[in-house]
DNA sequence: TAATGAACATTATGTTCATTA
DNA sequence: TAATGAACATAATGTTCATTA
């Protein structure tokens, strides 16, 4: 075991997430999540989504589909790529978030004790 | 700024509060670190304590003092260090204290708010 | 085994670069 | 600039070894 939990692990369930309310690819997901954080002056770097998202795939738990950004070919022609759950996908995902939510108390834990201890 | 509290920076933070508490010597915090955090699976390793230590005496917060551990040398001749705080030590060890602690408050709000979302 | 320390190895990251239907 | 990805660099650890008044 660890001391706290891995960053890796921590956007990996956010992601999942995500793709479970069907948002967006990755760089979108980036600024979401940089969004919903700078408030902690946290601001997660742009290499850990993408590590994130191709272990994901890499496991078996997303596969991905390639798109145009806009409909209209000559005005955007930028590529994005959508995540979504394989067949087995979604149980995976599942049993990740579980495992990673006692990572999540564990820490919450051990922190809430370093508080007290010492303040 | 980094995603969660450095173990480093966490271990200290128990040192400090261990000396200003004239808790013993290095082996000794160790073994009572992990026994207080056992319960969370958590086993601080040997050589983060001492590299703590060493890193507050390099910064000038606290200096060593030699001893045999026990009275009678014929049957304990173990030398152990023992630390205390320098002149700007203490002032120096609050410091610190204070900036952890934001740290500290900083890493639950963002645990707490991935628990809040995701689960 | 207790106690300290250093050396070594590895992993998890952060940073920079490359590419572009 | 948006979007993806890879390459590179480094810091923070974990693991093993050495030493012993």
């Amino acid at each position: 075991m660890g001391f706290m939990i891995a960053q890796r692990a921590f956007i990996k369930v956010y992601l999942i997430t995500m793709v479970e309310q069907q948002r967006g690819y990755g760089y979108q997901m980036l600024e979401e999540l940089r969004k919903d954080f700078s408030s902690f002056g946290y601001s997660p770097p742009q290499s850990e989504i993408y590590r994130a998202l191709h272990e994901l795939v890499q496991e078996g738990v997303l596969y991905r589909t390639k798109h145009l950004k806009g409909n209209d070919p000559k005005v955007d022609f930028q590529e994005i790529v959508l995540y979504h759950f394989t067949d087995e996908g979604s149980e995976k995902a599942e049993l990740y978030k579980k495992q990673i939510k006692g990572d999540l108390d564990r820490c919450l834990g051990i922190l809430n004790k370093a508080v007290n201890d010492n303040y």
